[in-house]
RNA sequence: GGGCCCGUGGUCCAGUGGUUAAGACGCCAGCUUUACACGCUAGAAACAGGAGUUCGAUUCUCCUCGGGCCCACCA
């Protein structure tokens, strides 16, 4: 298929406005979407284009079947890789508003790229409904979303340990981090305790003038008798005390460990639980903070600064290497350091039972994705930290009394607000009647713009009409990686804006791996571009492989040769059309059955369209596009192609008028199951099915509906080639029978493969015999045996076993 | 250490308390058969191992082994 033809098709739908929501019809049943927002950062991965093309297909069908599609795409533009790629670009120092631009003008060049190469997958969502996070108008629907939050109480600024890059210059959330595997030192220190001394071991001896305990674990015989006594720290002689705690282990070290704030997490956790004192160990840009003469120096200058001195003071006994994994920023590498600050919080800790109790209320597939938001939830020990100190970003819409904390919000007509250049909303605190009202400088994590989708595309907060039809969402694809994340806030968050779940179901998609079933990385290089891929396979063979990429919830290999299949398919579509259209051109064929002319084999494949019609319905009700298509492409392919093709083959050649009944009813049935199969098909292969169906209709496939499923009719009785059957009697229905003749034609093949004779060659004489309950029908298909299989005779006989023999 | 998922022909991937265990790629043997050799016909080839529940297990339970993901810890 040429580009011209998908251009003209996507003329076509785009004209005849068939993919546009109409929010004023109320008259037909709504399905509303919410798809991820891709992160305009650079080109489209294979991953979404994976999904890209498995929920357009499921939009597609959805509005074959009569619903009114609410199908959005919003693009996810805010972040620090923008801000790292601009810097990168026009380097570091830009003033605030400019570096601002330079993001914006980056996003946006990026979302056109990404858009083109969505649209060129054929997706079909309405570009009339698409949001950008970066927007204005975006903006403010975050900002007032944390207005509500802070008026119902749910937002605070506080002070916190948080999770720091102090490259970066902005605290980060726990899942910004990464763990990476390093060497280090593990030092041996000496505490004097009741003048004896006591080791420890620690990987961080710059961090000694933060100690504010020592801890033991209490089943520990060496140690138990000094729970409780004092210590002396060297270099700084502060008085600590021993504490026990099962956290330390007896086997690592000295089974003896200094707790320092905040050293690591295990030094915060232990900080509450023992009611330490906290003292601010490192500042935000990685210099050491009350440290006396070390006060300043850098973390790693700092670690050999006290080394030294420790060694000249002889309390050093060793110092080992080591491994060991520590958290590392994911954009930058820097090593995270936790320090305590004054930040924005989300509450969430508390609201984990609320959480759990929405996602049991939430379908998802698969289901065991739905125990992972669980495990989360229950694992929340902070609340989320929602401040980042980056330019590209939503602000976050507050001012704050700097004298009592007292937080100022903007009022509603003014938003979106920039607090850090914009004028207060109030000239003096309320509270304590401070005027040194501060605007917060901070910008939103990005997971707080991308939170509240589903309630943007069903018109929050502007078109309540609309939102109290479309909220909550039908249903959300994502990946199933970004369960913590994306479809946690966006629980937590619609919950306290709209006190529902966002969505009735969720569905999962795995990643898309390398063709050795390794995770894509552009470091690795062994990734696999959609655009690569579109230019060597028309689109729909990619949608097509998207679509029989297997179970939903599941990682997938990329493979070649899977995509050369569907290729094929749609090679064998193209094909099969033709040959048909090349039959029907020209012939006056009826529009409804010719009941009376069709003989067992048209019987038989329009019984088994019916069945694979309703197979396939219910494959795309259940979201299961690998179970639709393969049905599909294994009917289409290896009964229709296979054998009705080559079954009628003798008829619709025939010249003889006696004949003609015949012919036109064979065309009728091979009319009829081709534009059939292409209405099934259309959701997945919309260009290739659009292409063939213009040759029979002038009406676009999208315009109409799916082919009719009519549930059979038991005991109504069959008429084969003017034979009457009843099943009452028999206990067999047309796909029975077409499965009888069909192996009977089978055997007369395998008999001629036997004797490497051509399929197409004369023979002298078939001898059948059947089972008495098939005999009448597979005598009245005698004569279609015998013109199928080229035989000069044809016997039919009863017997107790079926058995097939073949004179040459 | 905790949790979750997965082990089906050489490869990928369906499926089921009773099936001749589907299909695709690959392989082997044939076939110019008036749509298609990106085709057609035929063929070889699989339920990781063990125990249990059951009349019957590939399917349910447990264990072992192997693979993956997530979380925690690593002073």
């Amino acid at each position: 298929m040429t580009p011209e033809l998908y251009e003209k098709w996507n003329n076509l739908w785009n004209e005849k406005k068939l993919f546009l929501f109409d929010g004023k019809d109320t008259k037909r049943k709504l399905f509303v979407i919410d798809t991820p927002p891709p992160f305009t950062s650079g080109e489209m991965h294979i991953g979404q284009a994976f999904w890209v093309c498995y929920i357009d297909a499921i939009a597609r069908y959805m509005r074959f079947k009569g619903f009114s599609v609410l199908y959005p795409q919003g693009w996810d533009t805010h972040g620090f890789p923008i801000e790292l790629a601009v810097e990168k670009l026009h380097g570091k120092g830009l003033p605030r508003q400019e570096f601002y631009s330079k993001c914006e003008e980056f996003a946006r060049e990026k979302l056109d790229l990404m858009k083109r190469q969505m649209l060129g997958l054929g997706a079909s969502f309405d570009p009339g409904r698409e949001y950008v996070t970066m927007t204005k108008d975006y903006m403010r629907r975050v900002q007032l979303s944390l207005i509500i939050m802070n008026d119902k109480g749910m937002l605070y600024r506080g002070r916190h340990p948080v999770e720091w890059c102090s490259y970066c210059g902005t605290s980060i959330a726990r899942e910004e981090t990464v763990e990476k595997e390093s060497e280090t030192a593990l030092n041996y220190i000496d505490f004097m305790v009741d003048g004896k001394p006591l080791t420890i071991a620690t990987t961080r001896p710059e961090m000694l003038h933060a100690c504010v305990a020592l801890a033991v674990n209490p089943k520990d015989d060496r140690y138990r008798g000094l729970i409780g006594k004092a210590a002396i720290t060297p270099i700084f002689s502060r008085k600590v005390t021993v504490i026990g705690d099962d956290s330390v282990e007896k086997e690592f070290g000295t089974g003896a460990e200094m707790v320092c704030t905040f050293g690591d997490k295990a030094d915060v956790t232990m900080a509450y639980k023992h009611k330490l004192e906290t003292i601010d160990a490192i500042d935000e840009s990685g210099k050491l903070k009350n440290a006396g003469k070390f006060t300043g120096m850098p973390v790693k200058d700092a670690r050999k600064a006290v080394i030294a001195e420790l060694q000249a003071q002889d309390n050093l006994k060793k110092s080992e290497q080591t491994r060991h994994t520590v958290k590392v920023h994911d954009r930058c590498g820097t090593k995270i350091e936790l320090l305590s600050s004054i930040q924005w919080f989300i509450r969430s800790k508390e609201f984990a039972g609320k959480i759990k109790e929405l996602a049991n209320d939430i379908s998802w597939a698969p289901e065991f994705a739905r125990q992972r938001l669980i495990d989360w939830s229950d694992f929340i020990e902070w609340d989320w930290n929602i401040s980042r100190k980056r330019v590209f970003g939503t602000p976050i819409p507050f001012w704050y009394c700097a004298k009592c904390g007292h937080v100022v919000p903007p009022f509603e007509e003014d938003l979106p607000v920039d607090p850090a250049v914009d004028k207060a909303p109030a000239k003096s605190c309320e509270k304590c009647g401070s005027h040194e009202i501060v605007g917060e400088r901070d910008t939103c994590d990005v997971w707080v713009d991308s939170s509240i989708t589903p309630m943007v595309v069903a018109g929050w907060p502007d078109d309540m009409e609309l939102f109290k039809r479309a909220f909550p969402a039908t249903m959300r694809i994502q990946g199933l990686d970004i369960v913590r994340t994306w479809a946690f806030y966006t629980i937590l968050r619609c919950w306290a804006l709209a006190d529902d779940k966002p969505w009735r179901q969720l569905l999962l998609h795995g990643m898309i791996l390398d063709t050795t079933g390794k995770e894509m990385h552009k470091s690795t290089g062994n990734g696999v571009s959609p655009e690569e891929l579109m230019t060597k396979y028309p689109v729909d063979a990619i949608r097509l492989w998207a679509a029989l990429s297997g179970g939903i919830g599941k990682d997938k290999p990329f493979s070649y040769e899977e995509i050369n299949f569907a290729n094929s398919f749609i090679v064998k579509l193209t094909n099969s059309s033709k040959f048909v259209k090349g039959l029907v051109a020209g012939k006056d064929i009826p529009h409804d059955a010719p009941h009376k002319d069709l003989g067992a084999f048209d019987l038989w494949i329009l019984d088994r369209l019916n069945t694979v019609v309703g197979e396939v319905e219910d494959a795309y009700e259940r979201m299961n596009l690998y179970e639709a298509m393969t049905k599909l492409i294994n009917f289409y392919w290896h009964e229709f192609c296979d054998y009705y093709i080559e079954n009628v083959k003798y008829r619709v050649y025939s010249k003889e008028a006696k004949d003609q009944a015949g012919a036109t009813a064979a065309l009728y049935t091979l009319r009829h199951v081709l534009l059939s199969c292409l209405r099934l098909v259309a959701p997945v292969m919309p260009y290739t099915a659009e292409e063939i169906n213009a040759e029979y209709s002038q009406v676009s496939l999208f315009e109409g509906g799916l082919p009719p499923h009519r549930p059979r009719e038991p005991g109504s009785g069959y008429i084969i080639n003017g034979v009457v059957f009843r099943s009452a009697v028999m206990d067999f229905d047309y796909t029975k029978v077409g499965a009888v003749l069909n192996d009977i034609i089978a055997d007369v093949r395998k008999a001629k493969a036997a004797k490497r004779i051509s399929l197409n060659k004369e023979i002298t004489s078939i001898n059948i015999k059947v089972p008495e309950e098939y005999y009448t029908a597979v005598l009245a298909s005698k004569d279609e045996i015998s013109q199928i299989c080229k035989s000069g005779s044809v016997s039919v006989s009863k017997d107790r076993e079926y058995s097939v023999t073949v004179d040459v």
